[in-house]
DNA sequence: CGAATACTTGATTACCTTCAATACGCGTGG
DNA sequence: CCACGCGTATTGAAGGTAATCAAGTATTCG
C-alpha cells in the first residue's frame, strides 16, 4: 500500500477504526503524489478545483486576502489533513493554500472521492468528521483573535501546533519543526511583525519556549499552556490510539 | 409534511435538488420540535448530546467561554441552520448554543441520522456541505476579526446577516429583526462595549444603517457593503433557485 | 560577497480598553 | 401608581496595548 493511502486511512480513522473492506477500497484509490516546493500556492482562492488535495509531509496554510492586501492566515495543516475538501461541494475556492516548507502532497479526483463516498458511507463519515474537527478549529481561532492578548494568543497557537505534531508523532522532546516568519506569524494572529516580535522576546523572557530558525520548542510546557489559556479538548484528538497511528 | 421536514429538506437541498425519494425520507424524519424562549442555553459547552437541533425559527449563537469569563460568539444561526451537528461526530460539544430570541427549534436523534446517512449518501451529501459553509464562514469570521478595524468589522458582521436573511426571505426592504444587545456585538466582534456603542454611533452618523430596538436596516446598502469590505462569495449561497425557498 | 529576506529596536501615534457616571426602558412588587 | 432593580445604552476621561514609522542588524542564499 502507499505511504498516500496509509495516511488518508489514518486520517479517516480518527474515530473508530474503518472497516476492512472500506480500507481495501482507500488502499486501491488513486491518489497523485506531487512533490511542491515552500512557498508555492497550492490552490488559489477564486479557483475551481476538480480534485482535493490532502497533505502527506510538511506544512501548509490557508490564508485569505483581503482588497487592501492585508492577509489572514485562518489555519496550518499538518499531515493527514485535506484543507480543500470544501471543493468537492462548493465550487469557488474562499481560500488559498500555500505550502510553508517543502511538501508532499496527494491529489484526489473529486469524481473519484464522490463515487467513494456514496459506495461506502462510512468513508464519507470519515471525511465529514475530519471537516468537523475543522470547523472547531476555526472557532477556537475566531475565539483567540478575538479575545486573548498578544502573548495568550501567540502561546495558544504554539500549543495547538505542538499538540497536533505530537499527536502524529511529529515531535520530539517538545520539540517541532515551525517553519514560520514572522511576518506568517502576525498574518496568523491578527498582529503586526514588530508586535509578534517583541511578544516573541517575551515569551522566550518567560523561559517559556525556544522559536529560531524554524523551529519551536516548548522548554516549559505547563507555563507555555497556562500563558495561552490552552485546553486541547477542542482538537477532538483520540487519546485512546486503538490503531495508533505515526506518519511515516 | 411538517414544516420542521420542509426546511430541512430545504437546508439539505442548497446546491443540488434531492432525489424525491430522499425527500420522501426527510418528510417523515423524526423531528421533535420544541418553543425556546431567549436567552436560554440551547446545547452547553461540555454536554455529550444524543441529539442534534435544527433552528426552525429565530435567530440562535454559539459561543465559547474562556476561563476568565470572556465570551466569543463564533456564528450566528438563521433558520434551517444545524449549528451542533457536530455532536454527531464529535463526543464533546466545544461551544455553547443560545437562543437569542424566542425560538422553534427541532431535535433529530443522532442514531436516526446515522441511520439516513449511511443508506441515503445524498442526504449526508447534504448535512456535510451544510458544514463546509459553516465552516467558510468562520475563516471569514477570523478574518473579519483579525483585520478589519472595529467600524470595518461591524459593518460586515451586519452584511453578512442581512444577506443570509435575505437570501431566506425574512429580510424586507433591507431590513430584518437582529435581537441581538450592544453586548452581545462586543463578543462577537472581540471589542469592548464602550467601544462597540462608539462604533455603532459612527455607522449611524455615516448614513449607512439604523440599528434599534433589535431592528437592522440598511439605508444605504452599497455604503455598507463598502464600509464592511463585504464580498457574500464565502457565504456560497446558491442564486439559481432551482428551488426558491421561502421559510414559512 | 552582495542582495534579499528576516529579525530587532526605538520613537511616536492611535485605536481601543477600562473606569466611572449617568440616563433610559421595562417589569415587578409594595 | 410609584419605587425599585436590573439590564441596556450613552458619554467622558484616562490609560494601555498594539500599530505605524523609521532605521539598523542579522541571516540566508544565489
Amino acid at each position: 500500500m502507499s505511504s498516500a493511502a496509509s495516511i488518508l486511512i489514518a486520517a479517516l480513522s480518527a474515530k473508530t477504526k474503518l472497516p476492512d473492506e472500506d480500507q481495501d477500497a482507500l488502499a486501491s484509490f488513486p491518489i497523485e503524489e506531487l512533490e511542491i516546493r515552500r512557498g508555492q500556492d497550492i490552490i488559489r482562492e477564486g479557483d475551481r478545483p476538480t480534485r482535493s488535495m490532502i497533505l502527506l509531509s510538511g506544512l501548509t496554510c490557508s490564508y485569505k486576502t483581503l482588497p487592501n492586501g492585508n492577509r489572514q492566515i485562518t489555519a496550518f495543516q499538518v499531515p493527514g489533513d485535506v484543507p480543500d475538501i470544501q471543493s468537492l461541494h462548493l465550487d469557488v475556492q474562499d481560500n488559498s493554500i500555500l505550502s510553508m516548507s517543502d511538501c508532499r502532497v496527494g491529489f484526489m479526483r473529486h469524481r473519484d472521492i464522490h463515487e467513494l463516498c456514496f459506495s461506502r458511507p462510512p468513508i464519507a463519515m470519515g471525511f465529514w468528521r475530519a471537516t468537523l474537527v475543522d470547523t472547531a478549529i476555526y472557532r477556537e481561532w475566531t475565539t483567540n483573535v478575538g479575545q486573548r492578548p498578544a502573548v495568550a494568543r501567540m502561546a495558544h497557537l504554539f500549543c495547538e501546533v505542538l499538540t497536533r505534531l505530537m499527536h502524529l508523532g511529529l515531535t520530539k522532546d517538545y520539540s517541532c519543526a515551525l517553519p514560520v516568519t514572522q511576518v506568517d506569524l502576525a498574518d496568523a494572529l491578527g498582529l503586526s511583525v514588530v508586535h509578534v516580535n517583541r511578544t516573541l522576546m517575551e515569551l522566550r523572557k518567560s523561559g517559556s519556549l525556544r522559536f529560531e530558525r524554524g523551529e519551536l520548542t516548548a522548554l516549559n510546557w505547563p507555563l507555555l499552556a497556562r500563558q495561552g489559556q490552552f485546553d486541547p479538548s477542542y482538537l477532538h484528538l483520540q487519546m485512546d490510539d486503538h490503531a495508533p497511528y505515526k506518519l511515516v
